[in-house]
DNA sequence: AGTTTGACAGCAC
DNA sequence: TGTGCTGCCAAAC
């Protein structure tokens, strides 16, 4: 069990994230509560104990792939395998893959996915 | 209880 | 494009 509120809201959100689809560090600590967080939720995603987490799908801000403990290149890998089209540590069809962050109730508006 | 540590974000060069 | 610096935050020391 995460320790605090706030790791198990993030834990919570990346449980959620779609297969091809990603979510920014800054996303994740934004919807679970505390934004400008980003890198306190990399923090959490490094030392989380929960095994069966998309883990991979949490990605840095810009599009970058961002780190995976000693196996940053596994991540790469993993997304790629999820259609996303990764170029060294940079994933070119970001916008495309990058789930909106919507906060609790969204507006049902448009289709999403 | 104070300090250090990052799987970060954003901006200046 | 890539590199470096500053700001931020929760966790581990």
């Amino acid at each position: 069990m995460p320790a605090t509120a706030f790791t198990r809201r993030v834990l919570a959100v990346l449980a959620r994230i779609p297969p091809g689809r990603v979510l920014t560090y800054g996303d994740l600590a934004r919807l679970a509560g505390r934004p400008g967080a980003a890198r306190a939720a990399g923090n959490i995603m490094r030392t989380a104990s929960v095994p069966g987490l998309p883990y991979h799908r949490v990605v840095a801000a810009g599009g970058r792939v961002g780190g995976y403990g000693s196996a940053p290149r596994l991540k790469a890998d993993l997304l790629a395998a999820e259609g996303l089209r990764i170029r060294g540590r940079r994933i070119l069809n970001f916008k495309e893959r990058r789930l909106k962050a919507t906060a609790g109730t969204p507006p049902a508006s448009k289709s999403l996915n």
